[in-house]
DNA sequence: AGGTGTAACCTAGGGGCCCTAGGAAACAGG
DNA sequence: CCTGTTTCCTAGGGCCCCTAGGTTACACCT
């Protein structure tokens, strides 16, 4: 019997291949195995166990989108940075629905191994470093960015869920969307002098 | 044996406290069962099976959180309106994050069954009439729509993934944001005129 | 009150999945 | 060639989904 060469990488490769082909939530250990052409049970030397799976491929996930970012955002700033970042946001769910759906887990994933990912520090940044364009201080800084991720994640997600049945389509509502975005990114209200 | 009285409403009740309680992933039709004194076979008379009872939550949470809605925003208009809409929204999101949960599901939901549900018809008609006073035409008003929805719902998504790491409160975030939308929705961009 | 039909609920069981325990075989290094 | 480690396997327990078919509680009618 020839070996087939697992390993980590590998198993959630397979899994994330899986997860967009047929949904986050049908993939299953038995489903990655035969794809892999092996047994399920091979696959516990290699991950701990199904939810530690899920945890791997939300990871992988947000390491690609985050190096999508930053390629299509390189050398560009404000409204042109804007735009790029969105769209490769946007691009990324649509081209790997359960991956990214995998980002969307509530359940915490193993803390060592997030730590090890390079993924959302870097995405941070990049958000941040987006908008320095736009002159805003903390806290204002972080509530932009707070603003901009909830308004991309959830049009992206209320897209996948079919949120969007009128006639207009969505990608033009996309493209307003980011003017409208822009413009209350050059207009940001001021804060009442009471903050934090 | 005395009957247990069990009803369509009655099971899809029971397993939204559940989703409510331990996580939508984890309500499975046994645990539903054993809840209602009753082996998991006998509900399959009420509910067809797991995904339609999903489904159902699903409906069922939509129905309530846009009765929340309704009360909520009865009587306000402008800015006022605004707050109490998406207040009314995030308070739904954390009093019932399974409920909740169920309504992102991308698995597209029995048309017949869909049809019955008066709740999504119903959200359109108050987010549309809840920007009234901002006095957008089509089709600004629908991208304006859907650029609320997808923050909205965004935030308690990434809210309840954990998303926000950061030291600033999400509650201070989540204020300046109804702030900044608020002044984008007075502000809205004119259209370039090569519109559709 | 008694009879009857229609459900509501049950038991039984097949198939699938998750995961553990322990064994056999391939490969690496000496 | 030999030995140790790692890889992958078989076996199996427990839970879950769902169907088939039987029994019994209840509503309704006479």
């Amino acid at each position: 019997m020839v070996r087939a060469g697992l390993s980590q990488e590998r198993v959630t490769g397979a899994a994330a291949e899986l997860a967009d082909e047929i949904g986050l939530e049908r993939v299953t250990m038995a489903q990655v195995a035969r794809r892999l052409g092996v047994k399920d049970a091979s696959l516990y030397s290699h991950v701990r166990n199904l939810e530690d799976l899920r945890g791997r491929i939300a990871l992988l996930a947000a390491d690609e989108k985050t190096i999508r970012i930053a390629e299509a955002t390189a050398g560009l700033s404000g409204r042109d940075a804007l735009v790029a970042f969105a769209g490769a946001w946007r691009e990324y769910a649509h081209l790997h629905p359960g991956r990214y759906q995998a980002t969307q887990t509530p359940v915490p994933i193993d803390p060592d191994l997030a730590a090890s990912a390079p993924g959302p520090r870097r995405a941070v940044e990049l958000t941040y470093g987006m908008l320095r364009g736009y002159g805003l201080d903390e806290p204002d800084l972080t509530d932009a960015v707070r603003l901009l991720r909830s308004t991309f994640h959830g049009f992206v997600a209320l897209e996948a869920a079919g949120g969007f049945a009128h006639a207009r389509s969505p990608q033009d509502s996309w493209v307003r969307a980011l003017d409208a975005l822009h413009t209350l990114l050059e207009n940001w209200p001021p804060r009442e002098d009471g903050d934090s």
